[in-house]
DNA sequence: GTCGTGTATCGACGGTCGTCAATCTACGAT
DNA sequence: ATCGTAGATTGACGACCGTCGATACACGAC
């Protein structure tokens, strides 16, 4: 047969993980809702972990789980206040965000 | 202590699973990186199973795998051509994806 | 200091993922 | 029909994920 597919021009290709990173942090319905629920708020307000346990109908251990993965992936941020944890939406991550997938699809 | 934290007023959020489920299949990269040789490519180009193993070191049924997975999310073309697969990029999913980042950070 | 409360972390559980070798399938060539 | 090859699928493995109860931490009230 034929040996007309595979050019064998191209080399070892490195992966493109912070892209698959920030990905990985949304791959979960449950965070994309609390992504959606920050989006939601006006200007300066902000929503701390007892405020998605309801709605999200899951346990406090795993609310905060959620949260610090988006955490970690930059998504959201955290302020302290007292005894209260309180979160916002990172906007300029998205921005950035937007701009990988940009960069990814041409 | 004061009970000033939840607002108590919000009920079950339906989760958003179509964008996790987009997100989730870029969720890797190799896959990210699948995309980015997709993008590369000019008009009327594509890429089979073959070209992807030796730039990704990857086996056949590894490359055959992730495929699989974006195609399941629309997020790649696939056409046989005799023995072949050949794969293109669907640029429509990914202008679709860019409307539910959008939609989700608002 | 002690007590209570909001949050973070730990340990465990079942489920899913990425990977590979091996196998199966579909097609062209002979 | 038989053979060779490109690709898809299967079965297995270790690793990671989402979830929870239990526990640890940090802070305010007292």
């Amino acid at each position: 047969m034929a040996t007309q597919c595979c050019s064998g021009a191209v080399t070892t290709i490195p992966s493109d993980s912070e892209a698959a990173g920030l990905f990985k942090a949304l791959a979960d319905p449950t965070r994309v809702t609390i992504i959606e629920m920050l989006a939601g708020l006006d200007e300066g307000e902000d929503l701390c972990v007892c405020d998605f346990e309801e709605p999200l109908d899951l346990s406090q251990a795993t609310v905060s789980h959620h949260l610090r993965k988006l955490l970690d992936a930059g998504l959201i941020r955290r302020e302290r206040r007292g005894t209260w944890s309180h979160y916002t939406l990172d906007r300029a991550r998205f921005e950035h965000l937007r701009h990988l997938l940009d960069r990814i699809d041409a």
